[in-house]
DNA sequence: TTCTTGATTTCCT
DNA sequence: GGAAATCAAGAAA
């Protein structure tokens, strides 16, 4: 369980944490809604490495939404980062978002907070520019269904930190 | 090669 | 509450 980990990036210097409060399950040959559904490709080729790596992708040509691979080589297991809480580097998340408001409470917010794009797909978690901690597991953990998707949308794969 | 659609957010009425 | 923004897969031709 990801939730109430802490993520974190350093690009360009500039280092960002959450803490990861809602997250999605994407998982791969059997799913739908997950780009990896269909096969390997281009954009999703990160999907299918052993783990420990980030995928990032473009949805509607404006978005990022950062991804943590977690599955075995091949099996293109991935969890989606919804939402969390700064938990470092606020100021630089500030003007990223060019806002001070509701920086990282949804996946493409995410995304552009900790700085990452479609060219930091692939980056591998070594703590190098991308790293994961484990953290306080939240208390209570609601399960519901995945949101934004039109496919599969009855299977209980997203999980929110209810406090 | 061309068309449609999407793991969304933001701005406008 | 509704629509636009904008690019890359995937499907169709």
């Amino acid at each position: 369980m990801l939730l109430g980990w802490i993520f974190s990036t350093r690009i360009q210097g500039v280092v960002t944490a959450v803490r990861l409060t809602e997250v999605e399950a994407y998982m791969g040959a059997g799913d739908p809604a997950s780009h990896a559904y269909r096969g390997r490709t281009s954009r999703t080729a990160p999907m299918f490495t052993a783990g420990g790596v980030i995928y990032v992708y473009l949805v509607y040509g404006v978005h990022n939404c950062v991804n943590v691979v977690t599955g075995e080589e091949g099996t293109a297991q991935a969890v989606l980062l919804r939402g969390g809480v700064p938990v470092a580097g606020r100021d630089a998340m500030e003007n990223r978002r060019e806002r001070s408001t509701d920086l990282t409470d949804g996946p493409g917010k995410l995304g552009q907070a900790l700085g990452l794009t479609t060219q930091h797909s692939g980056l591998p978690i070594d703590g190098t520019l991308v790293s994961l901690q484990p953290g306080e597991s939240p208390g209570r953990v609601a399960t519901t269904p995945r949101i934004g998707i039109s496919k599969a949308t009855d299977r209980l794969w997203r999980f929110v930190a209810a406090e």
